[in-house]
DNA sequence: ATGTGTGCAAACGCTTTGCAATTTG
DNA sequence: CAAATTGCAAAGCGTTTGCACACAT
């Protein structure tokens, strides 16, 4: 487990590695709670506020990233590397897009922002949805 | 009023027009209680079960959006030609940006995807928010 | 010894719901 | 009259917080 040590600047608790072995390559956008199901089923010492405390940590050091694609809660995302996201309207998968557009805004419609980045949500139907509205 | 009965399908209630009344030409993307606070000063007969309430029916034909970019909160927008966003990362301020972006998926992104749109999202710092943070 | 992390439970804010009363077509 | 809408209050759910205890450096 120490090979954590350097990928992740925090102090490795085994709270926190559990959490850190579920979101490893989790492509799902889990939520807090998803986590917190998962992660306590293996680990029952596991409280919803060191879920929380952890995930807020590992956000401020950019470990992952926190989603609002769903109104209702946040999502977490394991891969910080920017990128984008291919949503189906219907069974709302979510697929990753790993590439970097270049979108500049003009004078006018940069109202004086500093733009930090961009995120797009491409909206369509997935081919399984597709059969299925035949 | 009555200029609004075609213009809006749905039946047109006091409190919905107070609402409606609101919403016309908002840029603000207010949240519900953004709304609430807002219409109950003018007119205190107002509920907050009937701002949702109104709120969902006003989506359900496509008169307002939902927006999913604050992860606290749902915000809406009644403008529902298709545009982009310029959001504060500080004060979660949001700007409407009216340009089309030509955003070609190659083969392999698509997934097979049927692709129906696309929404930018642009991630900054508001001239204001600027300041403060100095 | 000091700071950091954990667990619990209570509190919080936004949203939804059940239901009776009212209004509308 | 039947169906839709409203207001109220309670409940639901995700999230945050306060605090005492445990742990690590």
């Amino acid at each position: 487990m120490t090979y954590m040590k350097k990928k992740y600047p925090i102090r490795l608790t085994p709270q926190r590695l559990a959490i850190l072995e579920y979101l490893e390559g989790n492509k799902a956008h889990p939520s807090a709670s998803d986590i917190y199901k998962a992660v306590s089923e293996k680990y029952p010492m596991m409280s919803f506020a060191t879920v929380y405390n952890t995930l807020d940590t590992l956000r401020e050091k950019m470990q992952v990233l926190e989603l609002s694609i769903d109104s209702k809660k946040k999502r977490f995302d394991p891969n910080t590397k920017p990128h984008h996201h291919l949503i189906c309207m219907e069974c709302k998968a979510i697929t990753d897009i790993h590439r970097k557009f270049a979108l500049d805004l003009t004078d006018g419609e940069r109202c004086d922002y500093k733009i930090m980045r961009n995120h797009i949500d491409f909206y369509g139907v997935c081919s399984n949805c597709k059969k299925k509205t035949k």
